[in-house]
DNA sequence: ATGGTGGACAATCCA
């Protein structure tokens, strides 16, 4: 079975071991798109994952963001930085596998909705609408995934009601997120797959217990051309990996596969 | 109540 996954790490280096335990318990993935690796590129550890027979494509910075792009076939075409908001770190990275292409985006939080950064949290969205627009058509074969940020609808945080209007769960960037989707021709695979699953992806630290009591939100997705959709077998969230010792407050999402694109 | 915890890095910044 082909896989594909996407993973916020928070900190390559500080999740090394539970990531690789974690990989070498999840036979046939063939992609693994990773957000916040928090290291530059001469700081990843590449040994660790080409010994495994992966290539890394990596966008890297100091401290903060980053994303990287790990798979079994090196890619055929890359793509560092999102043309136009460079200047928001290193958050973007595409790859094309034969007709396959995997945009990996790690969207910025937006802080709060009155932050100036809640505003290029928006233009950021929709510059992944403009670059696909200009670069694809809808029956390409194409995946935009990552740590997009944006829960899209209330069964995707744990409180509705309490959380509307917070940074994450925004009318104003479910709309933008909604537009790009729109206009791009793209599904949520998860939701598409598991119409009425309550499931989450991140969890705050900051919260109190918040993972044993599931304050979670959906904000890591894949979002896919018809295409896609239709070779699509299943897509679910990953549960193993909060037990680790040092968890990231994300957990993967993965999506399996049949036949080619 | 504007906290809480965690990563990177070296005083805070970011989430």
């Amino acid at each position: 079975m082909e896989k594909i996954a996407t993973f916020n790490v928070n900190g390559i280096r500080a999740r090394l071991a539970p990531l690789l335990a974690w990989l070498d318990g999840e036979p046939g993935i063939q992609i693994l798109a990773l957000q916040e690796i928090k290291a530059r590129e001469e700081d990843f550890p590449f040994p660790f994952f080409e010994e495994r027979g992966f290539t890394v494509s990596c966008q890297g910075e100091k401290s903060f963001n980053g994303v990287a792009i790990i798979s079994r076939i090196p890619p055929d075409d890359l793509v560092r930085g999102l043309p136009g908001r460079e200047h928001l770190g290193a958050r973007f990275i595409a790859a094309r596998f034969a007709n396959l292409w995997i945009l990996n985006s790690y969207v910025p939080q937006g802080r709060s909705a009155a932050d100036p950064m809640f505003t290029e949290k928006l233009r950021f969205i929709e510059a992944i609408g403009d670059y696909i627009q200009s670069r694809h058509q809808p029956g390409d074969a194409l995946i935009w995934l990552g740590d997009i940020n944006v829960a899209p609808h209330d069964i995707d945080v744990y409180d509705p009601v309490k959380l509307k209007g917070q940074v994450g769960f925004h009318p104003e960037e479910q709309a933008a997120l909604g537009e790009v989707m729109d206009k791009c021709r793209l599904y949520d695979l998860f939701r598409t797959k598991n119409p009425r699953a309550r499931q989450f992806s991140f969890w705050d630290y900051r919260a109190p217990n918040g993972f044993k009591r599931d304050l979670g939100w959906r904000i890591d997705h894949f979002l896919v051309s018809k295409p896609v959709l239709e070779h699509c077998t299943a897509c679910w969230i990953a549960k193993d990996l909060r037990g680790e010792d040092k968890p990231s407050d994300h957990v993967p999402v993965l999506a399996s596969f049949s036949g080619s694109f």
